[in-house]
DNA sequence: TTACTATATTCATTTGTAGTTATATAACTT
DNA sequence: AAGTTATATAACTACAAATGAATATAGTAA
């Protein structure tokens, strides 16, 4: 698991947001996310690995922060395409037909 | 499939990176990348799945070119994370034993 | 037509992972 | 000690996706 695979699940995107504003503790990553338990355990369990989080314990709780580092590895990969991107406003999501459509050959 | 899981996969990125070098054709992908011609073609349909790469047919064969557009997706979500990364180098991919170590608790 | 080239798709197998339920562990409270 | 809270892990199901082999499609050339 790398910090690309570790931000390609939806969820893990919005556990990491949440930790980003401020750090939290599981339960209040669970009333924010609406996941379960387990569920944002085993998440959190994949941000530790990729060191995107780290813990610190107090008491029952545990306190997860924010560690951005690696996210430099994916800032490294997207640099070369920034130059494309220059105030572009965001990409709508994709419906699925479109995006698999191949282009015709419109030549006359 | 978006953009995220899109890039999660090593030989995609690659696939994308070659892509922006120089529009390439399937055979030009399947030398330099050494997958099989099969894999290659799999891994571009996803990458068309989500819009980042167009094809243009020519003949027998298809030029791919990039879409930088969807890629928009992945800024907006790293924005916030930019200021944090300022002139960092890039991280080091990550030893899983140490990831996943827990912070002991050093207080006396 | 046949043969050839380029690319895509199908199939079977395997691997990875998301979610749920149940259970375990650890710290705290009484 | 027992009960409670906070978190992690295990066992399971389900499914997406990676891989490799074989085959299909489409264009080109003779």
């Amino acid at each position: 698991m790398d910090p690309f695979n570790a931000l390609a699940e939806p969820n893990r995107r919005r556990l990491l947001e949440a930790i980003r504003q401020a750090p939290s503790t599981v339960n209040m990553l669970v009333s924010r996310t609406g996941l379960s338990q387990p569920a944002v355990s085993k998440h959190l369990k994949y941000l530790r690995q990729t060191n995107l989080v780290t813990v610190k314990p107090d008491g029952q709780k545990r306190w997860y922060e924010l560690n951005a580092t690696p996210l430099t590895q994916i800032e490294a990969f997207l640099k070369p395409y920034r130059p494309l991107l220059r105030n572009r406003p965001v990409a709508p999501e994709q419906p699925l037909e479109l995006a698999n459509r191949i282009e015709k050959d419109t030549a006359s």
